[in-house]
This record gives structure tokens, C-alpha cells and sequence, in this order.
DNA sequence: GTCTATAGGAAGATAGAC
DNA sequence: GTCTATCTTCCTATAGAC
């Protein structure tokens, strides 16, 4: 029952998501990344042998995983789509700590117009995430094509709450999202 | 009638903030200030003797003078809530150049928690804004506590929807928020 | 699979000539 | 007020011992 002298899978990931998700992809240098995980530079290139890069790749990857399996999958679940909704709400609290946490879809993000290394996947989490939305609204008797314009202002509503909460250093503007998020997806 | 050598105060302010907003703080290095600018990194350092972080400072200043003199202080004026609140919508749209423009307000915020030397200047914009539309939509007849309310979730979808933008390489989504501005506000 | 030590280059910033 | 040349620091990345 020795503690772990050497970091693990899962609670690496999580030490790296968090650091990117604190300053950004450009902040997050080899040396806080190394300090953060306590692995020195040499043992971080060894599980990652792509570097900062592929780290940042898998962490969104990761990320992308926990959406499918705790947000989007449980949207397809039983319940109304009101008590669906709902618990994607509570999961999304989980998912940025309450509104502490920033979303690497926003710090990962290139310039549009442009296409950096993760924008492939940046762009593919956002449409998976719309469209799982807009199918429950959509399941809830709204016709397709207002749903998804639904679904697309929920995300663009969640994702400018977290970066208000930052902005103003209080996470009531992402809290107050969340709650909103039932009636404005599924009211009228 | 010759063309001026040199770059001046207002085109000098726009090539920094153009570039901030394209690659963020830590990706706006001295190399491509220089080179966007066309003045060598010490005429910058002469103009700007705090360096990287003065120039953010006065871009930030710059921005937050054309929001109030552009987008606020029109909100002030003449005419019904709904007309200057559409006005407002096409000053946006100008600022943010049609959502191909990130917001400096999310690229310069800082960890929560933590307190960047731009925080004060962002926290204070977003409050700023925040109350100039409450103002209107109160004065619209909506209790002063609801306008402050749906002021912030405004400026929230406002920030989602260029976030959104980007990540999904297309500007829909914040026009989208524009033109839906108006109901959002004022509706019931 | 981890480390110490270091290479090689780009970063922010400055000295001093014109 | 701009420039060439340079300084120091920090960055990503690697060599090679254990």
C-alpha cells in the first residue's frame, strides 16, 4: 500500500488538462507543465514523444471522451427531455468545476480563417455538441431546423458565460447559464 | 502628397490590436508586432517603453474608448430602446468585423482566481457594458433586477457566439446572436 | 521509465550609432 | 525616432547515464 511514486494515466491527463485550461496553450510551457506533474521534461517527452503538441492533442481527446460518455450519451438516455437536459446541466457544472474552469475549446481555438493542429477536433466536439443537443429538442416536438438554432445558441451561451465568469472573476454568469438552460431550449 | 514612411498613433494601434486579437498575448511575440507594424522592436520599445504588456494596456484602453464613445454612448440616445438596441447590434458587428474578430476581453482575461496585469481593465469593460444595456432595457419598463439579468446573458451570447465562431470556422453563429439581440433584451 | 545535463533557438529587452 | 547588433533569459527538445 505504498503511495505511487510515478503519476498515472488518468491523473496525468487531469494535471495536464488543468494547466492548459489555467493559461492556454502558449503558457503552458514544458516547465510548468513538468512542475504540475511532477515528471521532469525527459519523462513527459517520453510518454509523448510529439511533445506539447500531442499532449495538448490527447488532453483534448480525453476531454472529448468525458463529453461523449457524461454529457452527449446520457442525452440519449430515458426521462423527458426536460430531466435530460437537466442532467447535462449538472454534469457540465462538474465538467468546468462550478465555472472555475475554462474550456479548451475556447484556449485551443486558431485564428479563423486559419487552421492550427487541434482546430479538427476543436470543430468536431462543437458539432457533436450541438447535434446531441438539438436532437433532444427536436425529440421534444420542435421542428429540426429550430432546434439546432437552439442548440447552437445553448453552446455559444455556455461557452460566453465561462469566459464573462473569467473576465469578471465571479462564476455566477455560468451558473446562471445552466440554469437557464432548460427553458431556453425547450420553452414555447 | 508622399506616402508617410513611418506608421502613425491610430494605424500603429490598429496592426497591435489586430494582432493581439488574432494570436492572443503570449502568441503576439515582439517579432510579429514588428513586422505587422513594419517598425523594428526598438522603435517599439521607444513608443512603448513598458513593451509587450504597455501595448496590450493601450489597446485594451483604445477598445474600451470606442465601445463607450461607438456602442455605449449611442445607447444613451435618442430614439425607442428597440432602435438603439439594433443600433448597437451594427456597431457590434462592425467591432467585431462581422465575427471574424476575436474579443480582446476573453484573449487578455486571466485565470480565475489568479489576477493578470490586464484583469482590472477586462472586469471593468465587461461591467461597463453590462450596465449600459440593463440601462436601456429598464428603461424599456423591465424591472431593473431582470434587465440586469438578461444584460449579462447578452453579453454572454455575445461572447459564446465569437468563441463559437471561431471554433467552428464560420460567423453564423454570431450574427445569428446580433439579430436575435433585440427579442432577447426586450421580449415579453 | 526516470533522471542530469545540455544543445539550439526564439523570446523580451537594451546599448549605442545615425 | 529609427535602426543594427547584442544581451539574457526562457523555450522546446534531445543525449545519454542509471
Amino acid at each position: 500500500m505504498g503511495r505511487k511514486a510515478i503519476i498515472e494515466g488518468d491523473a496525468l491527463m487531469a494535471k495536464l488538462s488543468d494547466m492548459f485550461r489555467r493559461v492556454g496553450y502558449e503558457g503552458a510551457t514544458l516547465a510548468r507543465l513538468s512542475e504540475t506533474t511532477g515528471l521532469k521534461k525527459p519523462s513527459l517527452y517520453h510518454r509523448f514523444p510529439g511533445g506539447k503538441e500531442q499532449m495538448a492533442c490527447e488532453v483534448l481527446d480525453d476531454a472529448g471522451r468525458w463529453l461523449a460518455t457524461h454529457v452527449l450519451e446520457p442525452l440519449t438516455a430515458d426521462g423527458s427531455p426536460r430531466a435530460r437536459i437537466e442532467h447535462m446541466a449538472s454534469q457540465l457544472d462538474r465538467f468546468y468545476r462550478g465555472g472555475e474552469q475554462a474550456c479548451l475549446l475556447n484556449l485551443l481555438s486558431a485564428p479563423l480563417g486559419s487552421d492550427g493542429p487541434f482546430q479538427d477536433r476543436v470543430s468536431a466536439m462543437f458539432e457533436a455538441f450541438i447535434d446531441a443537443i438539438a436532437a433532444v429538442v427536436t425529440e421534444d416536438g420542435i421542428a429540426p431546423a429550430e432546434a439546432r438554432l437552439r442548440a447552437e445558441r445553448a453552446v455559444a451561451q455556455i461557452q460566453g458565460s465561462l469566459v464573462l465568469s473569467r473576465g469578471l472573476g465571479r462564476t455566477e454568469p455560468f451558473r446562471d447559464a445552466l440554469s437557464e438552460l432548460p427553458d431556453r431550449l425547450l420553452g414555447q
